[in-house]
Formats: structure tokens, sequence, C-alpha cells
DNA sequence: TACTATACGGAGGAACCCTCCGATTTGTCA
DNA sequence: TGACAAATCGGAGGGTTCCTCCGTATAGTA
């Protein structure tokens, strides 16, 4: 888990900015954003950007594990909350947030989930876990569907993200994943209270 | 609406040859296929098929604009069915079949429902203004939410349609789709009856 | 058959991807 | 401090795809 070398400072450096200047250009044009031009901006050769970032998924990988990890660490705080149903949402709202920091993350992130080999699947999978334990409480407590599978639930709800974010106007993402969560929920909890009311 | 002059019998040929090869290459590797490719394959100069198909968008949308129609046919039939809500969840998950022909239509879509200069903005307006009448019907009825627009209806379901289609297995799709139709039906329909058995 | 509108097809410039390797810089040790 | 080796840099270059432009070929017509 530990760095094994410590960098070379002038390595440290252009790592440093060629992680700015992805962000910012993944921000605005997407995770397709052209990868010569990041490398231009953070005014370095296109070699430099290959040997930090062997592919555009190190790179998208490098700048969301930080997002990842927090919220896996939110899963574990979130295990001992009071209410299981209200824990899982107030969690997947943040996931639903992450997975649409750029535009076009949807498709990769989904990519990396079916592909075991991708850089970005074990970020995925130990954010997955955390939440797996996140549902199986709220299932156990009788207040959200035993039929659904955790990857079921974070597809669609990335999806429903995703859909929020072609909306105009702000809130969509979360009045979307909303409405979706609600038909989540076992029929019992359904009738009887709102986890969150949409608009 | 008619075509203003019949094509030459080459160009026809040549037209149709290029709509069949796009097909396949776009089913099999996705609306990014290489147009140089669909091209070769077809037997066809790369410059014969720019001046059919100005953009990639004009051939995706000649492929679609079929099934659009026949999805707009659909919701005109069943504008008399018996059950609103059937009806409604009848001509939904023909929509989600159809927003998943091709892998990366989903993003494609999205965009052409923001922008309307896009080609394919009219083929999906005139889809969504059929299908709006449905939504109407079916919250007349009082069995679905009428706090929820007919773009995210339709948003929605797409993406639920998407993230079906990432899941192992088949079915996925009606599946998903099926459990975010159940949330946005009205409370006491909710409590009452399915519209259909997730399995 | 001859003529013209129509259509064909590929050369070519631009953007991007990614690799490879000679030049440069950093950190260290005497 | 000076010199050396390891680490790092950066861009030339080969490949792919996009899209345009225009000289050549062909279908349809009289």
């Amino acid at each position: 888990m530990t760095d094994a070398k410590p960098m070379r400072a002038d390595a440290r450096r252009n790592y440093e900015r060629l992680l700015a200047e992805a962000r910012r250009a993944f921000a605005e044009r997407g995770v397709d954003a052209s990868l010569e031009d990041i490398a231009r901006n953070a005014g370095v050769g296109i070699g430099t950007l290959y040997r930090h970032f062997p592919a555009r998924e190190d790179l998208v990988e490098t700048l969301l594990r930080e997002r990842f990890d927090t919220q896996a660490e939110k899963a574990r705080e979130l295990l001992v909350a009071e209410d299981p149903l209200e824990a899982l949402y107030a969690w997947l709202i943040g996931f639903g947030e992450t997975s649409a920091v750029y535009r076009g993350l949807t498709e990769m992130l989904a990519d990396a989930f079916d592909d075991p080999e991708s850089r970005l699947h074990a970020s995925c999978d130990a954010m997955r876990d955390a939440a797996s334990q996140l549902v199986d409480r709220a299932q156990a407590a009788g207040v959200f569907r035993t039929d659904v599978t955790v990857q079921e639930l974070l597809l669609l709800l990335h999806g429903a993200s995703w859909a929020g974010s072609h909306l105009p106007g702000t809130g969509g993402t979360e009045r979307l994943m909303a409405l979706v969560f609600t038909g989540l929920q076992t029929s019992e909890q359904r009738g009887q209270r709102a986890v969150s009311a949409p608009r």
C-alpha cells in the first residue's frame, strides 16, 4: 500500500500538473478530452503523460480514487446510523454525484464494472463491497426489496444519475434518484413514508 | 415529405449497401464504429459515404427513424387500450428496447434531446409527443404521478434501459424498467397491483 | 450515340493515439 | 564541489480516423 519509492522532484511536479490539467479538461470536455491537449496545457511532453498514466483510464482512476475512497468510508460510517433506509438513501445520493462528475464517465464506469482487467475495476469493487453491507442492513430490516442485487442497484442509480444530469436546471439528479429509490423500498414502506420528497 | 427526385440507380444501390453495412457495424461495435470501415466493407469510397450521410448522426438517424416511427404509431394505438397504466408501461418497454439497439446510443440520444439543431432531434420530438398523450391519460386516470414530466420519464427509463443492458444475462432491461416504473405509479396503485412482476 | 447532370472514389491535411529512444535532469556519494 | 548513474523528459514518427475537395466515371435522356 505504501509508495515503494518517492518520486523524483521533477516527476512529482509534472505528475501534479498533469492531474490538475486533466481535471479541468475532463470537466470541460468530458472523459474523451484529448490527451495531447492535456499534456500541452500542462506544459509537458506527451511522452511524460503516457509514462505517468499509460492509459486514459489510469488518469481517470487517479482522479476518482479519492472520491471512491470517500464513498467507501461514508458507507462504513452510515452502517451505524439509526435508520437503515435513510442511511442507504443518503449513501446512494453521494454515489450518484460521484458517478456524474465528468461527462462520458457513465459508460466508462459501466465497462469497468464488467471488465476485471480494468484499472477502474478495483476501485469500483471496494466501493461496491462497502455499499453491499448498507444494502444488506436495509434488507434485513425489511424496508428494502430483497430481490435486487447490489450490482443492479448501483447500475440503476448510476443510470438515474446520468439521466438527471441531462435534465435542464439543477437538482435533476437527486430528484430522479429519489423517484427510483421509491420503487425499491418494500411495499409497506412505500405506502408509509417517503425517504425524501421530490419537489 | 416526398422525396424530391428519385435517386440514380447507382446512388440508390450504394445508399442501401451503406445502410446495411452500418447496421451491422453499429450493432457489433457501437455507434462509434469507424466510418471508413463501413464504407470499405460496403464496397464504396469514403467520399460516397459522406455524400449520402454528411455526419455520423445522419446515418444513425436513418437507421433509427423507422423504429421511432413505429414507436410513435404504437403510442397512438395504445391510446385506446383499456388500461391506461398497462398501456403506458407496454409502450415504455418498447421504448427501452429501441433506445438500446446500439452500444453508445444512449449518450447520442440524450445529446439529441438537448440540441434542437441535431439531426436526431426531430425524430425524438415526434416520438415524445406521441408518448406525452399516453402519459397524460395515465395521469388523468389517477394511476401515475403527476409531478413527473414526459422528458424526465423518458430520460429516466432510457437510463434504466441502458443500465439493464450492462447487466449479465438477459431480461435485465425489462426488469430494471419495471422496478423504476413501480416507483412512478401513484401510491395507491403501488400498493394495489404490480404492472409486471420482476422475477 | 452523344451529352450533361449526377454520382463516384481516393488523395490529402488535420487531429489524435501511443511507442520508442536519444537528450536532459536529479539525487547521491566521494 | 564535481562527476556519475538512474530516473525522467519530450517529441519524432507510424498508425488510425475524420472530413473535404475535385478530377473521373456513369446513368439517364434525347
